[in-house]
DNA sequence: AGAATTAAGTCAATATGACTGACATAAATT
DNA sequence: AATTTATGTCAGTCATATTGACTTAATTCT
């Protein structure tokens, strides 16, 4: 009944909307970031904190400027979860060597064994997606989540993740069918 | 050099973590809410607005009930950004017509054409993620994305997206290797 | 018929994560 | 010496969410 309400009210012809792939991306996502957001609970720190955390546990000595435009948050926002990290010992910050304006930023030790717990979290789910699927599905789905980015981001984004994306010409954005 | 710092953190002989999955979602998913997001920041509406506004316009005289299962958030949460939609003539409330007390949900025409335009904008993204993946890819993002999705949780999704899951084996949602 | 439950809404207080804009300091670069 | 950069801070605001208690109306159960 439902559908046939819904039907009714999309115009003829047009191609169908992809209703099912949008809601499994909500669904999926929200379910992908409760497993650390769960863990952070009991430490009093939230998804903001994770984010911060994860960059940093990737990017050792990472300047705060470059983790902000990773993030695309402002300074102010970083500052509190920054420092709420800072004083609970999980993230240390050094005086750059060459210079020394910079706070570089790097997990303790304690750090770098919460990050990877999380990681794990989340591996366990993405293995856990990837049963029964085919050989040849992870690359896919790697390409596809590149895809989603905007084609301006992905090179940037590609060096940040700099894992195994040399399959992908990334050096035309811009291509359409 | 950062490379090789990292894996000398890691354990030797654990699986390796699947950080570039991890990114990936991260950033392809923030791309795709931005997209709506920004065209509802000239309406002054947030995300809380577009997920209201696609479920309703989806599920056509849903309850405030059913609504809040499946957003998962609070009454008061939706409060605020319902009655913002209802005053901007975006969702209208009709009382059930068995049950009085039901306040059910519909887009208006505007809403409609809305919420159309938005699904429209994420299709695009779609799509484009799509391109020069091979034959069968679609339906392989789809298990995955489903499969990320907390196991108790599959069942009454699938049914919330009533799509083409034919294939799809749900009934055994614990299955391991 | 009366009790219990359900659907929806409201009040009050709070938390989190974000924002803008302005300003300050120190260090590096030009 | 002047400018730019890296970082941090102050003050105020906003959006989205929370919890817990309570109300009203309508339906369902016994």
């Amino acid at each position: 009944m439902k559908q046939i309400e819904i039907k009714e009210t999309e115009a003829v012809g047009e191609t169908p909307l992809p209703y099912d792939l949008i809601e499994l991306l909500f669904f999926a996502y929200r379910d992908f970031t409760r497993d650390p957001d769960d863990a952070l609970a009991e430490f009093d720190f939230g998804r903001a904190h994770h984010r911060v955390l994860h960059f940093v546990d990737r990017n050792p000595g990472i300047m705060v400027t470059d983790l902000l435009s990773i993030l695309r948050i402002t300074k102010q926002s970083l500052g509190r979860v920054l420092k709420q990290l800072v004083d609970a010992g999980i993230i240390e910050q050094r005086e750059g060597s060459h210079d020394r304006r910079q706070r570089l930023l790097y997990t303790t030790e304690r750090g770098h064994t919460l990050a990877i717990d999380l990681t794990r979290l989340q591996q366990k789910r993405l293995e856990r997606a990837q049963i029964d699927l085919p050989d040849g599905s992870e690359e896919i789905i790697r390409k596809f989540l590149l895809q989603m980015i905007d084609p301006e981001a992905r090179q940037e984004i590609v060096k940040i993740i700099r894992s195994s994306f040399d399959l992908i010409d990334y050096s035309k954005p811009d291509q359409n069918k």
